[in-house]
DNA sequence: CTACTATGTGATTATATTATCACATATTTG
DNA sequence: CAAATATGTGATAATATAATCACATAGTAG
């Protein structure tokens, strides 16, 4: 085996796919949203403060991405995550933001 | 409290960004190289492939996040993973992989 | 059918990210 | 000091992403 990591290219790929359709302050608070269970897109954008067409493209890319799956009933679109492990991601990025933080202030206080 | 999205708002930021920090190809691809301890720059460039001083951005997006610690010895600059439970994210970003094939798989069959 | 509402999308513009080249810096070795 | 090597960075151009507006579509209700 020449390359592991050429092997491995495609994967690399899909993986950066899923992870940069979480990266966006939005759709991390729609992720958080949504841990509890479906919501409709209508109230998404009401309880984000966010505008109704923007919302609706973020959610378009995280159910592309395979992040997200919708349910239809009438008029409304629910989504939710498809995947519970994606509430890890958020759990991880903010153990890394304490360890920073905590790095701040020591450095903070040794300057 | 009238908007728990807006007063999160800031830490969604930053959650964002430690998010941003891994959407990309040669950085999962790093982060995977880093798993079982620190490698340096040289080394990491030689076996993602990429230029040095393309991968010498990449990890200094991702130092800049947190993700990552240096140390310095000599002339080589040793990299590590900062946060363990940064190969969750990997690992779960390959279960989301492996829905989506397998949903494609069986849309395949139906079609 | 008409009016209404929720959702999604094309076009556009603004902004951010990425790769590359040339070069700067820092450390070791002779 | 000079040469060699590892790392990092400014400038640039190519590309990708995001927000907004206007509008299209689809389902519901009268």
């Amino acid at each position: 085996m020449k390359s592991k990591i050429k092997n491995n290219w495609q994967r690399y790929e899909m993986q950066a796919q899923i992870i940069s359709a979480l990266a966006h302050p939005i759709r991390v608070a729609i992720v958080e949203l949504l841990k509890d269970g479906e919501v409709c897109v209508c109230e998404i954008a009401e309880r984000i403060g966010a505008e109704r067409s923007n919302t609706s493209r973020h959610l378009a890319v995280m159910l592309k991405a395979g992040v997200l799956k919708t349910r239809k009933e009438g008029l409304q679109v629910y989504y939710s995550l498809r995947t519970p492990c994606i509430l890890n991601f958020l759990a991880c990025a903010t153990r890394a933001i304490e360890q920073n933080l905590k790095a701040q202030s020591k450095a903070m206080a040794s300057a």
